[in-house]
DNA sequence: ATTTCTATATACCGTTGGGTATATTTGTGA
DNA sequence: TCACAAATATACCCAACGGTATATAGAAAT
């Protein structure tokens, strides 16, 4: 890696978390020089303007909760514990995520409700994936026969997205890990129970 | 009503829809003066900083949503009927609640990560709230023998509010009302199952 | 009608926002 | 090791931020 684009990481890790806590707004360049321990001068180097920063963090802390994700819905072979391998993703890293300011989805999803047309854009395209990934793994599970054929994958998989977002949003507002923990499992028993034999 | 009184009034109605939609920082002084006609000196004059602006604000935002469901709450008599009229308040007034920038709830919980913390006390106290009322509807319908006595109140509570605030969230984000709309008739659908009779 | 007091507007203030032109440093290939 | 290019720091810029002291207008009481 040259060294420019080993300084463009080093800012984006560094002000991901900011950023995801702080808002686009509600982040400064100041904040940003701190972080990183870096001049204005030196950042303005390496993004065109704040916005490039913002949408590269932005990508950042979503990656940062999908990394491991993925691989580990890849190891399952049926639909069932693909959906369930997905879910335990939370009950293992809601404390790195809380830490990290919540579900970056869920910020930045309100966070650019005016303005910032770049990461409003990004933001849906990442919700989409999301529910797209989690509908593929249900038809795939209605063809295998582990799900009844009437189910309605895309309504399905908003409801489960819905209640996560949510659920990520009480637990952190209310500092209760619980409120999220109870409704993941309540996904999983719902799963279980969907899935026919 | 005295004059400065009215005029209090008047600012918070016209900037409430604007903090929902902009947050705290992302509201500017300059924002209120145009919404209001008014110059800062008189909104000096009625509020000692922007921080109590933006707490009469989220006040009204969520009395705004709130109003007209507490009455129609109490004009039933059975649980399950005071829930499904709670549920029946999102499927009339989703539109308004989008077009004021969508749920405060959120909007504000999301945006007062860090700092102002009159606001994030506001906010979580106002959740408590509404949990509270919902366990309340729940638990008189265990006494009447409307739902088992094994339900737990306080999980179920907290589920309901986070699918509704997800799919809030998903479905004003992506522009798809029937999100909302879909999940409402979910929770709806579940109500009735579990309501014994 | 005139006074009195309250409410609003005017005209400021210091600070900090995002951003940039330019100087300086730093790594790197000849 | 020296020159050159790339990356970082310095020193600015203007605009707009939140906020305030003071002047003016408007309503209410006499």
């Amino acid at each position: 890696m040259i060294r420019s684009e080993k300084t463009r990481q080093f800012i984006i890790e560094k002000t991901a978390p900011i950023f995801n806590k702080k808002g686009y707004v509600g982040t400064y360049l100041s904040d940003l020089t701190i972080a990183t321990g870096l001049t204005k001068g030196s950042i303005y180097g390496n993004f065109k303007d704040k916005n490039e920063v913002a949408l590269e963090a932005f990508r950042y802390n979503y990656k940062f909760q999908t990394e491991n994700i993925i691989s580990k819905i890849e190891e399952e072979n049926k639909a069932v514990d693909k959906l369930l391998a997905f879910l335990n993703h939370y009950k293992t890293t809601f404390k790195a995520i809380f830490k990290n300011g919540g579900c970056a989805i869920l910020n930045t999803a309100t966070d650019v409700d005016d303005g910032n047309d770049l990461l409003k854009k990004e933001v849906v395209k990442t919700i989409y994936n999301w529910h797209h990934r989690i509908v593929s793994i249900l038809l795939q599970g209605i063809q295998n026969d582990e799900f009844d054929e009437y189910l309605d994958t895309n309504e399905y998989a908003y409801r489960m997205i819905a209640l996560i977002e949510g659920s990520i949003l009480l637990a952190k507002t209310l500092n209760k890990p619980d409120i999220l923990l109870n409704n993941i499992i309540f996904l999983e028993k719902e799963i279980k129970q969907i899935s026919l034999e």
